[in-house]
DNA sequence: CTGACTAAGTTTTTT
DNA sequence: ACTTAGTCAG
């Protein structure tokens, strides 16, 4: 292979990043401009014809489909050849994770230490609540390990934190035990796998140095994602060779709420003044009015260099806008406009993709696509190591494993039942902190029948019955390979059985845990620390058909970096995209100009997040949003959406966004509803009823003109029904704001 | 200790 | 509407 075999088919500026010279370089892409193309051909680059070992590569994705993706690929151009050796592609937590691994004498925790996630967290969490009597009404625990999370991305351990206020001291003090207790469990968080790297860099120049040596080229994809611990971690590992090649698009940034901040490009062309920038505007992916549909969305997000997309890809049908009765409605729209286009013969079920904001609004679209017998594919709505079947056996393994994982034992030692109970876990607790040691190690010691321990008959035996066999496994552990340990704790604990409680879901949980059973053997002769790091690192078991010809359903986040001939946005109304979360504050005239601030941050990622749905699209593009909505068990009637107005008017066609529905359409689609209804299957209808009710439920709409005795003048923003109330959410001139309103008060005006 | 009831809370997601 | 964590009677 040659510098032209790699560079074959590009454009100047992607040919320019792939061949950069050494140094500092910034690739600003837009969507579809090839970037990851750009990253994988660029280390096909430098091994083949910069002689760069490939042992001295480390290219860091976010997310593990994407590093397997860019390992394919490169494979792909270089062959599976000798000269690969050593590449290093993974993920920011992987790569932490192996490196707290091999340097565990420089860190407070042992090479055993185990990976909590969230479900974990929350647990520490909770008994961190308990620990410090902090009233659990009023302190979330969700909400904490946001704050601490939050502290951890910026580097701050709980001993540097520095309150502010009465509510940070709170936050002080909970970061500070929360911190203790994973210690005690020899456990880190996701965060802790970054913070802690950072820290042993900083504090062991000589470890930092090794690792520079080895990363001498280091390739960052979908920079605009990375918070300031990935920043500061890759600056660290750059600084001897200072070879850092990042690509990112500030404008599909659409993860700030987990702590990524897209001001690192901005930080980046700071620190490295000398770096090369780099621009890939060309969209190899969808055709111009697609792409100005993008430009009139993304362009109205101040503090932006306006991007110019273009496409060389002639002129396709014009964006498609429809508006949808309610959500069954929108699905039948979907649904027949696929049918109508695979009959037509012009795609496959599987070019089409059907993306929303949240995982709620599926169900609609589900049922819509079962009426009419046609397969579908949901992507990533539940996590398979989410699952508490699967959770469970981990956690037996990961207490074999790690001898002080508290939060494993509190969650499997009664789990089957085995007459384990609160009070007795209680008095192990104490009796564990009495002897300053784990409740874990204190279980332990139960073996010695001449203990003297606080339990009675019955509660004793039942505990040492668990140790003894607790003991049995440790004894095993190096001798089975990862599977066969946990088919024998599924023996020896009946949790199979445990799960047969003979429904459908018992039976699927079955599968689960065999299903993990079957992920297992491929760690056949490597050592249980390896499969339970790679279980927490790893987010699904790769067994999912992708190439399954059928429609994708996904939230917009999980659309990121994928492509579709034809995509469907639904559910384009306010309160859903942007969702209520984020515009709360904005007409709440009680906002402090901090939470307006936040609002106005947090829309901008929102208009981010549909800039990101349009450019999926390759030739279609339907965007649909639904005058009355049934989420949560209320029933809604929203405006469409304040993005939609943005797409420019040349480019789109369909329904008009005006402020009101016209009466004569909603007829019009009431009936093709009725007609829909009619085809479903005599079992779908008991479960129909509840959600066509809504249908003729409410008197107003948003965007209606009201009248109210008090406030005079208002114009209606939503409805929603609760009870036989109808309650709607009105927005009056000056100081009044939004008020929340019963219909009966309110009286309709004419236009 | 278990099964049944009640209250609360439901954005997005990876690791 | 629906799940799920927490509380309480059997």
């Amino acid at each position: 292979m040659t510098t032209s075999a790699i560079l074959r088919g590009m454009n100047p500026q992607q040919c320019q990043a792939v061949t950069a010279g050494d140094g500092p370089v910034l690739v600003l892409a837009g969507p579809g401009s090839g970037k990851t193309r750009v990253l994988t051909h660029r280390i096909a680059y430098l091994v083949q014809e910069r002689g760069v070992r490939a042992w001295h590569i480390v290219a860091v994705t976010f997310t593990n489909k994407a590093a397997r993706e860019m390992e394919n690929r490169v494979v792909g151009l270089l062959g599976g050849s000798g000269q690969l050796d050593g590449l290093s592609i993974g993920t920011f937590h992987a790569l932490c994770a192996r490196i707290l691994r091999v340097e565990a004498d420089y860190t407070p925790l042992t090479r055993d230490y185990v990976i909590f996630d969230t479900d974990d967290q929350l647990s520490v969490m909770r008994q961190v609540i308990a620990e410090l009597n902090l009233d659990p009404k009023k302190n979330n625990p969700r909400t904490l390990l946001n704050a601490v999370s939050a502290a951890k991305n910026e580097l701050i351990g709980p001993a540097e934190y520095q309150p502010r206020d009465y509510a940070d001291e709170k936050i002080r003090r909970v970061y500070v035990r929360y911190d203790e207790l994973l210690r005690e469990n020899n456990a880190r968080d996701f965060d802790d796998l970054l913070m802690h790297t950072v820290q042993l860099f900083r504090e062991h120049p000589d470890v930092l140095e090794r690792y520079q040596r080895r990363y001498r080229y280091i390739l960052v994809d979908e920079f605009q994602d990375t918070n300031m611990a990935q920043y500061v971690l890759v600056r660290l590992l750059a600084g001897l060779h200072r070879n850092l090649f990042v690509v990112g698009d500030p404008d599909q940034s659409i993860y700030a709420f987990r702590g990524a901040d897209y001001r690192n490009v901005q930080r980046f062309r700071e620190d490295y003044p000398d770096a090369q920038v780099i621009l890939l505007e060309q969209n190899y992916r969808s055709h111009q009015a697609i792409l100005d549909a993008a430009m009139g969305v993304i362009d109205q997000n101040p503090d932006r260099p306006k991007k110019k997309l273009f496409s060389e890809r002639k002129q396709g049908p014009l964006i498609h806008v429809y508006e949808a009765y309610n959500e069954d409605d929108e699905a039948r729209f979907v649904v027949e406009t696929i049918a109508d286009l695979v009959a037509r013969g012009e795609y496959e079920p599987g070019d089409f993709a059907i993306m929303y904001r949240t995982n709620a609004q599926s169900r609609a679209l589900e049922e819509g696509f079962r009426r009419a017998n046609m397969p579908y594919r949901v992507v990533g709505a539940t996590a398979f190591f989410g699952r508490k079947e699967i959770k469970d056996v981990i956690a037996y393994l990961r207490l074999i494993h790690n001898p002080d994982d508290n939060v494993s034992l509190q969650r499997i030692i009664n789990v089957p039942t085995r007459g384990i109970g609160l009070k007795t876990l209680e008095t192990l607790d104490t009796w564990a902190a009495d002897l300053g040691t784990t409740a874990p190690q204190a279980l332990m010691l139960l073996l010695d029948e001449n203990v003297d321990a606080p339990f009675t008959g019955r509660a004793r035996h039942a505990l040492t019955a668990f140790a003894e066999q607790l003991a049995e496994w440790r004894a095993v552990r190096d001798q089975l390979a990862p599977d066969e340990l946990m088919t024998r704790v599924l023996n020896d604990t009946g949790y199979l059985s445990y799960l047969d409680d003979r429904t459908e879901q018992g039976e699927s949980r079955i599968e689960n845990v065999l299903e993990l059973r079957g992920y297992a053997e491929q760690y056949a002769g490597l050592p249980l620390s390896t499969f339970l790091e790679e279980v927490s690192l790893v987010s699904d078991v790769d067994t999912r058909d992708d190439d399954e010809n059928r429609p994708s359903l996904m939230t917009l986040h999980s659309a990121k970096g994928l492509e579709f001939p034809v995509v469907f946005i639904v559910g384009l109304e306010e309160n859903i995209l942007p969702h209520a979360r984020s515009i709360s504050p904005e007409r709440n005239p009680l906002a402090t100009a901090d939470e307006k601030e936040a609002a106005r941050r947090a829309v901008e990622e929102e208009r981010r997040l549909f800039y990101v749905g349009i450019t999926r699209a390759k030739d279609r593009l339907y965007l649909v949003y639904a005058t009355i909505r049934s989420l949560y068990g209320d029933s809604r009637a929203n405006l469409p959406s304040r993005f939609l107005y943005d797409i420019p008017e040349k480019v789109r066609e369909g329904a008009a966004l005006s402020r009101r529905a016209r009466a004569d359409r909603d007829q019009e689609q009431f009936q093709a509803l009725l007609r829909w209804d009619r085809g479903a299957s005599l079992e779908d209808r008991p479960r129909r009823a509840g959600s066509a009710r809504p249908a003729a439920a409410t008197r107003f709409k948003g965007g209606d003109l009201v009248w109210h005795s008090k406030y005079g003048e208002g114009v209606v923003l939503s409805v929603k029904n609760s009870g036989d109330m109808e309650l709607v959410d009105v927005l009056f001139p000056g100081d009044v704001g939004q008020k929340t309103i019963v219909a009966d008060f309110l009286k309709r005006m004419e236009e």
